[in-house]
DNA sequence: CGGAAAGTTGAGTGGGATCAAGCCGCGTGG
DNA sequence: CCACGCGGCTTGATCCCACTCAACTTTCCG
């Protein structure tokens, strides 16, 4: 069970007790601060799949940590063409981006049963500005999705950003417990093909190509992965690790 | 002159007063904390063409607000290749992407004579604690550049995401003081292809056509918008505003 | 003035989109 | 039970946009 801040499950009831990811809060807590926390938690009603958890133009009041389940976000351009943006599983926060303007630029659309949490986000600043680790975490997590645009935006080739979609599913799967060798999708073909900005036929003839490579096996939503070496260095993902680059900060060129 | 959080340059020096960008602390500020942000920052000289302000790999200790000129920020895979993540001016921070991992993710190089202010983040982020409205600032930087990322990662057409890009340039020369109308890149071609991910000479072609289509008219780095309109229809940049959206927040498929 | 880098132009190629058809799983209803 | 229809997915054929390669021009800077 994913608690929404990374704590164990508060003793005695099952129910979640703070909603940010495993691992958040390593040092020791103020208890009088992480029951302030458990306060904001708003638990809702598990949505189904297709239902959505905010729509592209809503006012933004919440951010949410998912539970349970895969949520799609999407936003749609003046043209009516969908583009994804993302998927969200467990353990992740949606809603960060709808801080700014104060309206979600983004539809967030549950894929299968989805559980999460709900931080009223003005109360949980006022909080975070008692509690630094909360402080913290919100300010890393915003961080990590700016790095995670950013690299999205690049991998430019289409079996680079196939490859670097299903290492990081497998990556997310072992997160989570689940084995990062073979999993189930929870999202459609045209989803994943609209994420990678591919025609739906482009993404089948790619999977088919990738597994004749033995790099992966799909049997529709199950996926099994083959060559993980070989299908991490195709996804140049990751950006080099530069060797000692604590060398001088300015350099005329 | 752009000061770091908005405020008017303080009374009696010339000196930067402030780091985030106009407008940003419209209601009352307790004196105190001012001064203590005005302590924090840390005056760099002056870094000139070519120079490097941090490099990939380099450990995260500062946010950084532009002052004056232009910054390239760009990651390289394991390829070796470049890739352009964004073009930064006067009054946009660099450096968020940094705070998840304490390593910057990213290169960011000076185009032109970039002055800038450095915040220590760290104390920065202490200092929002009691600050709410710098901590709201910072949350909605942050926001900001998620969303502004994940739209770049659409655009999907090599004339909408020109048009973006020219449409962006004017707004924020615009914010500057400049004209939105006619100004001069501080960026060469290769690097507004690359960051457009086109090759060099299909963003020459790209330009020249719009240029015959009356949508701007080029010059070597002189830029000319002649077709606002247009322009701005062809950028899908913007996601289509959403009549009614504040219905209901959840619904069955 | 000369060399190098940046930028433009032209010709040819290829990767991914598009168009079109077929397959398969599944629910529905006769 | 099967016929039917629908949507998701795959396969094939063709097309086109953007990339590549190559040559040339311009600009920059010594």
């Amino acid at each position: 069970m994913v608690t929404p801040f990374g704590l164990p499950p508060a003793r005695g009831r099952e129910c979640c007790s703070c909603p940010l990811g495993p691992g958040c809060f390593p040092g020791s807590l103020e208890a009088v601060n992480l029951r302030e926390l458990e306060g904001l938690i708003e638990h809702t009603a598990p949505a189904y799949a297709g239902s959505f958890l905010f729509r592209q133009g809503d006012r933004f009041e919440h951010i949410a940590v998912i539970r349970l389940g895969t949520v799609k976000t999407y936003a749609i351009d003046r043209e009516g063409r969908e583009q994804t943006t993302g998927f969200h599983m467990p353990g992740d926060f949606i809603g960060l981006s709808a801080i700014d303007d104060g309206r979600h630029p983004c539809n967030a659309v549950a894929l299968d049963t989805v559980t999460l949490c709900r931080l009223p986000f003005r109360a949980t600043a006022d909080l975070a500005a008692r509690m630094p680790m909360l402080q913290a975490k919100l300010f890393r997590l915003m961080s990590r999705d700016i790095a995670r645009a950013t690299r999205l935006s690049c991998n430019n080739a289409a079996d680079e950003r196939l490859a670097a979609f299903l290492i990081g599913m497998a990556d997310r799967m072992a997160a989570q417990g689940y084995s990062s060798r073979r999993w189930q999708l929870t999202m459609s073909r045209m989803d994943i093909a609209n994420y990678l900005r591919l025609a739906p036929e482009t993404l089948s003839r790619l999977l088919r190509r990738f597994q004749a490579e033995g790099l992966v096996s799909v049997d529709g939503r199950e996926v099994e992965v083959r060559g993980r070496e070989r299908l991490q260095a195709l996804a140049a993902l990751e950006p080099a690790r530069v060797a000692c680059a604590d060398q001088a900060r300015s350099e005329a060129a």
